[in-house]
DNA sequence: TCTTGTTTACATTTTG
DNA sequence: CAAAATGTAAACAAGA
């Protein structure tokens, strides 16, 4: 039950559960629209490969049937997966308080928020379970939401009873961090940057990889340190064009930039000894000058961490330096000899590497963990790896006979065929033709053409999800955050919302889109807004009575609730708000271009750049904003308009019953498609969602050959390509949007398109 | 000349 | 205590 709760969470309890991304991707193209005179291709890309960072900052109102204050309680968290085998794991942690809003807290002084990590493997249909029990098991609370709704940030969790009802008032607090695996290291002790894809790192590593090969180090293990606070990169959604950018500006640095994976970081510096849980860093008893692991250790792991399990000698040398402190200090020509000549020997001498013949010429070649060395079972073979004993006690013993040496009798050195001979006995002992079976394609970095296991908590083309999720990417607000955790605990800025936008921040945004930055902002933007409560509008005087009249669609099951107020944005076409530096990151090509009037009624003058967009600015007149969260349009609510297209998007259920989206025909920000208004939530009935897999785009390729029009009042007979993305902006926050075809000068006929696109 | 790779030699530590 | 494991240095060779 609490299972089929968090699916219908997807789509914004509206009614429907959307069929996974996946499957969807699958279907072939249903719709083919003749009118259709623009192609825009949405790349999405994987962008987060492991959820982190979980900390429970506290919970309120958490009470069981029998006691009404609670004043310790625990917080089980679980990753509910569809792919593992009921290998999930659980998670736990106290949180200590007196009353009202609990801190987490310990004999009056703040605690340090426990920390977990899941991976998750399936994140389109991945589940996270909460339950809030008390020390003696009693039941609190509990909540199941998707991955897919979620977002980083400090959210509240709304807690429902066994029975899924709310549990009036009770939430806990948690911080929700996707961290992203890798992240830009720079010399000069500039701030980190993370970049979402490795596509765009390996972009970057190749820029820099003729200099960051030898010079480039990371400054200092703290930087490594798991304390430190990874920052979100201020926009995930990077087009080509800011990569391009971004690739130019770090060029210009006079330091080059190294790429370290935090983690694996973490985790070697433990291993080696070097973490300050193991005592201080410098003292202690460490085997080897860098740490506790042997060279075979080290070469071992680097093998391992490898995106192929092979690397070759010098990305081993550099994969040392990156991650070995000690070898870090070590670069240079004359003082990199001994350790790297160790390494060499190592590598030789070991069985349990094997060398493989690398398919270009010129090429060194990789080193594998020999697989067969690998499986049996250790100890009696490698012991025997050591031909020097063998030799000194010259018991010529051979029946070793997968020993990589034909050592009988060592010849002198001028008849040895050196960098021959252990292949050769390789293969020929083994009979196993490594080279062809592992080969490295050019993709290595580019997870994009491969269903990988590890990608992504997608946003899913969601009908109505603009409850649960911000409609537009909020991971870039951080600086503007509350900075402590008792900041955030301020009362005003824990309102129960509803259940469904209780993984709102108060901070996040109001219906349009527009944040506040506090509440005098707020009251400054909101002049209608007496009461001024520092949420959504569920949250406007007339609230109740708003939610009343609109309670009979309810009765038909498609409980669209207040969203349709909600996404009623004003787009300005003339933003100039773009006072965030996040915002001007990516957006800074469609400002210099969006000098085009917004009042334009002829052919939109579109920009023939990449990801040109256009996003909802803050409500700049009062009047607009007046009537975004006036109630006039209430009776618009009561019109019903298309239903979505394709039901087939949707898994029947149970709680199907009628199909239909209630939403209002006048409000402006609306599409006209086939002359029919759509709401924004139908936009994923207006997609085509196919599984091109031209011109290297992924698999979650999205073409769109619509026309689109925007109606209503505000921007009557607006053509809305950029309000189509804007639009798309706003419920797909992840999705990168690329425009394919030149739109430059206004509509073009899809066969035009299509010729643009071929050339 | 430099990189890569193999092998030997020897010293020290760890293991059984 | 002997064997094994490991670290270090170095000779040597093939190839870029």
């Amino acid at each position: 039950m609490h299972v089929n709760h968090a699916r219908f969470l997807v789509n914004g309890n509206c009614g429907y559960v959307l069929m996974p991304l996946y499957i969807r991707t699958l279907r072939e193209n249903i719709i083919d629209v003749s009118t259709s005179s623009m192609i825009i291709k949405l790349k999405v890309r994987p962008l987060y490969t492991r959820l982190k960072a979980w900390k429970i900052l506290a919970f309120r109102h958490i009470r069981t049937i029998s006691a009404k204050s609670i004043t310790k309680a625990r917080v089980f968290m679980q990753l509910i997966s569809t792919l593992l085998n009921g290998t999930s794991t659980t998670y736990s942690s106290i949180i200590k308080g007196p009353c009202g809003i609990w801190k987490a807290c310990h004999n009056g002084r703040d605690l340090q928020p426990l920390t977990f990590q899941f991976v998750s493997s399936n994140s389109d249909l991945d589940l996270i379970s909460f339950e809030v029990l008390t020390e003696d098991q009693e039941f609190c609370g509990q909540s199941m939401i998707p991955l897919s709704c979620l977002r980083s940030g400090i959210r509240s969790i709304q807690l429902y009873d066994k029975y899924n009802e709310r549990i009036e008032m009770s939430s806990i607090l948690v911080e929700i961090n996707f961290n992203k695996l890798y992240k830009m290291v720079k010399q000069d002790g500039g701030d980190d940057e993370i970049y979402p894809t490795k596509q765009q790192l390996k972009l970057l590593q190749e820029s820099h990889s003729s200099s960051s090969r030898s010079s480039s180090i990371c400054s200092s293990s703290t930087g490594l340190s798991p304390t430190t606070s990874i920052k979100f990169h201020p926009n995930p959604i990077l087009s080509e064009t800011t990569i391009e950018q971004q690739q130019q500006s770090l060029t210009t640095l006079p330091s080059s930039s190294i790429i370290i994976d935090p983690d694996l970081a973490q985790h070697i510096e433990y291993e080696l000894g070097l973490t300050k849980k193991n005592g201080n860093g410098s003292g202690g008893t460490r085997k080897n000058a860098w740490g506790n692991l042997s060279y075979a250790e080290l070469i071992t792991k680097a093998i391992n961490s490898s995106q192929d399990q092979r690397l070759t000698l010098s990305e081993i040398y550099d994969w040392m330096i990156k991650y070995v402190p000690f070898f870090r200090n070590k670069v240079d020509r004359n003082s990199s000899a001994g350790w790297k000549n160790s390494i060499r020997h190592n590598l030789s001498l070991h069985n349990r590497f094997k060398r493989v013949q690398s398919e270009g010429t010129g090429k060194s070649s990789w080193w594998i963990i020999n697989p067969d060395e690998k499986n049996s079972n250790s100890t009696s073979v490698t012991k025997q790896t050591r031909r020097r004993l063998q030799q000194q006690h010259s018991s010529p013993t051979t029946n070793n006979s997968n020993n990589k040496m034909s050592r009988t009798t060592v010849q002198p050195r001028r008849t040895r065929h050196a960098r021959t001979t252990k292949m050769m006995n390789d293969s020929k002992s083994n009979s196993v033709n490594t080279t062809t079976s592992i080969e490295r394609t050019s993709s290595t970095y580019d997870n994009s053409n491969t269903h990988s296991s590890l990608s992504l908590p997608l946003p899913s083309l969601q009908n109505g999800s603009g409850h649960l999720l911000p409609p537009y990417d909020t991971s870039n607000y951080d600086q503007q955050w509350p900075q402590s955790h008792t900041d955030a605990l301020d009362t005003t800025s824990l309102y129960d919302h509803s259940n469904t936008t209780d993984l709102y921040h108060p901070y996040d945004a109001f219906d349009d889109g527009t944040r506040y930055h506090n509440e005098a902002h707020y009251q400054q933007q909101q002049p209608s807004y007496n009461q001024s409560p520092f949420c959504p509008s569920m949250y406007h005087p007339n609230y109740h009575q708003h939610h009343h009249q609109t309670a009979y669609y309810q009765q038909e099951q498609t409980p669209l609730t207040v969203s349709v107020d909600n996404y009623t944005p004003s787009y300005n076409l003339q933003s100039n708000e773009t006072t965030d530096d996040q915002h001007n990151n990516y957006l800074s090509r469609a400002h210099s271009s969006s000098s085009h009037s917004s009042s334009s009624l002829s052919p939109p003058q579109l920009n023939n750049t990449l990801n040109s967009t256009v996003y909802p600015t803050t409500v700049a007149t009062s009047s607009s904003s007046s009537r975004t969260h006036s109630l006039s349009r209430k009776s618009s609510l009561n019109s019903l308009i298309q239903p979505p297209q394709h039901y087939e998007n949707y898994l029947p259920n149970h709680v199907y019953h009628k199909p239909g989206y209630h939403q209002s025909n006048t409000d402006g920000g609306g599409l006209i498609f086939n002359g029919h208004h759509h709401h924004h939530h139908d936009i994923e009935t207006l997609l085509h969602l196919n599984s091109v897999d031209d011109d290297n785009l992924s698999p979650n390729t999205v073409t769109i050959n619509e026309r689109f029009y925007t109606g209503g009042q505000q921007q009557p007979q607006q053509q809305s390509n950029s309000i189509l993305r804007t639009v798309l902006k706003r419920t797909h926050p992840f999705v990168v949007f690329q425009l394919v075809n030149d739109l430059k000068g206004g509509w073009y006929r899809k066969e035009k398109c299509q010729t643009l696109l071929m050339s």
